[in-house]
DNA sequence: GCCGTTTTCGGCCCGACTGTTTTCAGTCG
């Protein structure tokens, strides 16, 4: 087991302590034990075991050493699984409604014996929870709002999440000996933050033996449409997958229709009708209803429509990017033949904003770093939390100044190709100004500026607060601009046109935070700020070494914003970006 | 459950916000 998942673990223990209504600082010396475990390195981690010298690190007791040293061995811990069993399960799941905490879920539970997310519903429309002590009819209906919005949001998925699964059957569907083609299309394929469900378009010379494996996949609970052409099933997760089976001639008219978007589509129907022509998820025909394509575009041309790119040929299109068919100009573009060279994943060199072990990173330095350079990057920017970060162990001006030097002589012993920038995430606070002094932001390369407080206020303040921050000579970018996470919170109210102008007047960057939770600033705003001047950093805000990998999801959301290499930060070599942050200091 | 030059038991412990209260508990980041 890893230290990582032994710390899960840790974490876990803790959230069942505190449902039990454990003293609430034996739940923190889990937590904190997590923390410790965290920082040390794996080979540390196996060494201090071996000499039963767990205790030696601070936050590390007689009982933790036990536990961790059992889960390490064994890969399990008795202590746990008896836990997990004298707590009701539904309890864990309330967790997650807003407003719910382990107090008021205990007093649900004892007093109303609540224990599932549907009985707490039941009993706040019965009017039950507004009558217990402690709750009111405020916390009753926002308990109901918090229910309705997981009910909406459990519709969809995290375009991460969703393509983990879709990465793995398309695999499998290709590997099949009957599938000629195969790919997967919808909001998936399009790169959209969220995803509804999973589309496969399949190609195949037998149709059965490729239903039977589809539904037969690892996770499938339940199979809810089974016929010649298509069939439907759900995975425990909720996740629902279609599979759609096509003739070969077929394939790209299909592909292309449940690509979409419906925005997309319509405009492309209705360009194939404006040159006699009938474009369907079938193929392009005559609109006359007679006769095929052959007859309209040549039988050449028709004989030659193998891939995406021919079809959008034959309606006198270059080939459009699936991340750019969202209805929002892409055809007028696709026609004039300028459609830009997008960024690619090949094209990113590093990375900023990312956390260690310092603050609420689950990685050391070192790991991190080692990480970056498997990913074969120049560069890496590190920016653990600033000092008024409580909640996540921000960095006080001595523990970023110490990290500063560690990292200096990091990059000064040649251990590792890829180079070290020191940064800092710093909060912006709520009126604006930073949380370090200029003589400490000076120490750092770069600084990415962050709000993680007082969301409620204002658009009117937050907009004030934001511009306050970008007009600090030492922002160098904007981290997560709106707070937003996806399926769980809404981002907090901005007047996004003025901030983007500030940030170009200012030279300040504005960050494309690349973790599948917040793809914040949305791509709907790139397109037009890049084009008046706006730079971009890809950046994962990886909390782990596996977090450096959701850049591709960030790279997706840049595409989707129409970004070029040169409009992204990250894409230029070590040289670059060092002149680049030297200029700013 | 962890910690210790006020040390083996008693303290550990950020601040804002909300909704419930009438001075504060619970939640959140």
């Amino acid at each position: 087991m890893t230290k990582n998942e032994i710390a899960d673990i840790l974490e876990q223990i803790g959230t069942l302590l505190e449902l039990k209504g454990e003293n609430p600082f034996k739940i923190r010396a889990y937590a904190s034990g997590a923390r410790a475990l965290e920082a040390i390195e794996e080979s540390e981690l196996d060494r201090l075991i071996a000499e039963e010298s767990l205790q030696s690190v601070k936050g590390i007791g007689e009982a933790l050493a036990q536990k961790i040293t059992e889960l390490r061995t064994t890969g399990k811990l008795a202590f746990f699984e008896k836990l997990q069993a004298s707590i009701e399960p539904g309890l864990v799941e309330l967790l997650q409604i807003p407003g719910l905490g382990p107090k008021k879920i205990r007093a649900l539970h004892g007093q109303l014996g609540i224990a599932s997310i549907a009985a707490l519903s039941e009993a706040c429309r019965a009017g039950r929870v507004a009558e217990l002590a402690g709750f009111g009819e405020k916390t009753q209906q926002k308990l109901l709002e918090g229910i309705a919005n997981r009910e909406a949001y459990g519709r969809r998925h995290l375009w991460w999440d969703a393509y983990e699964v879709a990465a793995q059957i398309l695999l499998g569907l290709r590997a099949l000996p009957d599938v000629v083609r195969a790919e997967h299309a919808g909001s998936l394929r399009r790169g959209l933050e969220t995803v509804g469900d999973l589309d496969f378009i399949v190609a195949a010379r037998q149709v059965a033996p490729v239903v039977d494996w589809f539904c037969a996949q690892p996770g499938v609970k339940e199979v809810t449409a089974r016929g010649e052409t298509k069939a439907s099933v759900r995975f425990s997760s909720g996740l629902q997958a279609d599979l759609r089976l096509v003739p070969e001639d077929q394939f790209v008219f299909a592909l292309h229709h449940f690509t979409g978007s419906k925005a997309h589509n319509v405009e492309m129907r209705q360009r194939a009708l404006a040159r006699g022509l009938s474009l369907s998820e079938w193929g392009l025909v005559s609109a006359a209803g007679e006769g095929t394509v052959k007859e309209k575009v040549g039988a050449a041309g028709a004989a030659r429509m193998v891939t995406e790119a021919d079809l959008f040929a034959a309606l006198g299109l270059r080939f459009i990017p699936p991340e750019l068919r969202e209805g929002m100009g892409e055809i007028e573009w696709a026609e004039r033949a300028d459609l830009p060279r997008l960024v690619e994943e090949s094209d990113l060199r590093g990375a900023f904003h990312n956390h260690t072990t310092a603050s609420d990173g689950r990685n050391t330095l070192a790991e991190m770093t080692a990480a970056a350079e498997a990913l074969g990057w120049e560069y890496l920017g590190i920016a653990d939390h600033s000092k008024s970060s409580f909640q996540a162990n921000g960095l006080s001006e001595e523990r970023l100044l110490r990290q500063v030097e560690e990292i200096r002589v990091l990059n000064a012993s040649g251990r590792f190709r890829t180079h070290v920038f020191s940064g800092t995430e710093c909060d912006i606070l709520p009126d604006g100004r930073l949380d370090f002094d200029d003589d400490t932001l000076r120490q750092v390369d770069y600084v990415v500026a962050s709000v993680h407080s007082a969301f409620t206020q204002s658009e009117e303040e937050m907009t004030r607060r934001l511009i306050r921050a970008i007009e600090h000579p030492l922002t160098t970018m904007l981290g997560h601009v709106t707070g937003r996470l996806l399926l769980r919170r809404e981002g907090y109210k901005l007047d996004f046109g003025k901030v983007i102008d500030a940030a170009i007047a200012h030279g300040v960057i504005i960050e494309l935070n690349a973790s599948p939770w917040r793809l914040d600033l949305d791509w709907r705003h790139w397109h037009r700020a890049a084009e008046r001047g706006l730079v971009c950093s890809i950046n994962p805000d990886a909390h782990e070494t596996s977090g450096l990998l959701h850049v591709k999801a960030g790279v997706l959301a840049a595409r989707k914003g129409w970004l070029t290499r040169d409009a992204i930060l990250t894409t230029r070599p070590l040289k670059d970006v060092t002149a680049y942050l030297q200029r700013r200091r």
